[in-house]
RNA sequence: UCCUCAGUAGCUCAAUGGCAGAGCAUUCGGCUGUUAACCGAAGGGUUGUAGGUUCGAGUCCUACCUGAGGAGCCA
């Protein structure tokens, strides 16, 4: 039979055989009936193709089809042919059909072509992310982290990956899993920050890039509770270089998304005329500045508080500044107060932190976190007592600053914001195959 | 932790305090170019839980449970 010997190609590929006979192998998506002549969408996870079916012309493919239930696995072969009738503009003359297993009549598929809750739709993420929508958001997932990996490997940075399991809080304490070990208490980390200003004092340029959990009991569309970061950390930077860097790595990732993953952004409905403007040069202004926006906003009416000088930005006002950007702001230079401990104060202005983070357009907030890292050993050990921090806990890093101590700077990108941004996604848990939110753990 | 909203068929949703309903899905029948196909028929219900008000509660009241959106906090 020469159906068995037909090449297997998968559905993207299958328009560069036009007019020849291949074999899928796949899903069945979807099927239409239409008396003696039937129209199965297969999908394989690399795009959907539709099937014809005539019952004359391949009377056992028809038996085998029809009726056939939805996600049934099946090894279809036949000939690729340009059709403008069919979605995606080719389709496949089938004529001979394997079905590996038929989805029971008595227990059908849930996930149905029509709408459906949020509720629902997370109690069965195991199967959703079969969705078309769903699989494009991955890819284009798999695309921001490939290339944030393609901007540091080939930008001289060494990967250093930092613990998961940790003895102590690197900021507050509140927020943190607690796991047993042992005879010990020890928690998920909630960044790797502290370890890789180790590291990058070993080997000068360096970032990590993994999972970090916060026990925040934050349900909005812009928190999980475990979320991947990419942080890089740079000896002898100061601040003004790891702008540069970010507004670099934030422009890199988006082009690259732009010129690889275009057609699934066009799938999934984003508007890229939005995207095309996030090049580097970033806008930079200083939290005054910030402020100074904000106010003016309140005198226009388009905010409801007026913000006041030392506080940090809320949802509402973060989202007011990024929307005078046509693309990601740097705002920097925040008030001592608002920010972590183990940041270097500005010398011409103790009261603001050498720190800076990025907003992005479109209200999807806080993407980038950063700041140069304090590196007197002194201040860093007044600071943690201040804190009422664990002294032990953090001798290894003070060591950091009695050996060799030099100024140095890095941040943190959040990947699902960016995910969620780039996608122009209502929530940031449709960007993690399986999310982990306030109130849920399963599946 | 606080504020707001929602729980009715497998799913999405209706139902003035008065007989529990539709579309999709499933089953059966029809249709040779369908585009979340369409047309006809069938099966499918402890209305989130526990109390209360009432002649009568899916509907009103109280508590709880579950989920969603937002605030704070953050990436």
């Amino acid at each position: 039979m020469e159906e068995v010997t037909a090449p297997i190609v998968t559905i993207a590929e299958a328009g560069k055989h036009d007019g020849e006979v291949i074999t899928l192998r796949g899903w069945l998506y979807n099927q239409r009936e239409s008396g003696k002549l039937l129209f199965p969408i297969f999908r394989d996870g690399s795009g959907l193709m539709q099937g014809v079916v005539p019952k004359n012309a391949a009377p056992e493919a028809f038996e085998a089809l029809k009726g056939l239930t939805q996600e049934s696995s099946v090894i279809v072969t036949g000939k690729v042919r340009a059709d403008q009738r069919a979605p995606g503009g080719f389709e496949m003359d089938v004529s001979h059909v394997q079905v590996l297993q038929r989805v029971s009549e008595a227990d059908p598929y849930p996930i149905s072509l029509k709408d459906h809750g949020v509720d629902f739709l997370m109690e069965h993420r195991h199967l959703w992310l079969r969705s078309p929508r769903q699989a494009a958001i991955l890819r284009i997932r798999a695309e921001i982290i490939r290339s944030c990996r393609e901007f540091f490997d080939n930008g001289g940075f060494t990967l250093t990956d930092p613990p998961i399991l940790t003895p102590a809080a690197c900021e507050g304490t509140t927020t943190l899993f607690p796991v047993d070990y042992f005879d010990e208490q020890a928690f998920l980390t909630q960044s790797g920050q502290l370890y890789i200003e180790a590291t990058a004092m070993a080997l000068g340029k360096v970032y990590s890039f993994g999972p970090v959990f916060r026990a925040e009991k934050s349900k909005t569309r812009r928190h999980l509770t475990e979320f991947w970061m990419v942080e890089p950390e740079v000896a002898f930077a100061e601040l003004e270089d790891i702008m540069l860097l970010a507004e670099q790595l934030v422009s890199h990732v988006v082009q690259s998304v732009l010129s690889r993953r275009r057609a699934d952004l066009e799938f999934i409905g984003r508007d890229i005329s939005k995207l095309e403007n996030v090049k580097a040069p970033f806008h930079k202004i200083s939290y005054d500045d910030a402020v100074a926006i904000l106010q003016e906003g309140f005198a226009k009416g388009a905010l409801e508080t007026k913000f006041e000088w030392g506080g940090d930005f809320g949802s509402p006002d973060e989202t007011y500044i990024a929307n005078q950007f046509d693309r990601p702001v740097l705002v920097h230079r925040y008030p001592k107060v608002v920010k972590a401990f183990y940041m270097e104060p500005d010398p011409n202005r103790p009261e603001v932190a050498l720190c800076c983070d990025m907003l992005a357009p479109e209200g999807y907030g806080e993407i980038i976190g950063g700041s140069q890292r304090a590196h007197s050993h002194e201040w860093l050990l007044e600071k943690i007592k201040e804190h009422k921090l664990p002294e032990e806990a953090f001798q290894w890093y003070l060591d950091l600053r009695k050996y060799g101590s030099v100024p140095h700077s890095g941040f943190g990108m959040g990947i699902e914001r960016v995910v969620a941004w780039v996608c122009g996604l209502e929530h940031v848990r449709e960007t993690i195959p399986f999310p982990r939110t306030l109130h849920r753990l399963y599946p």
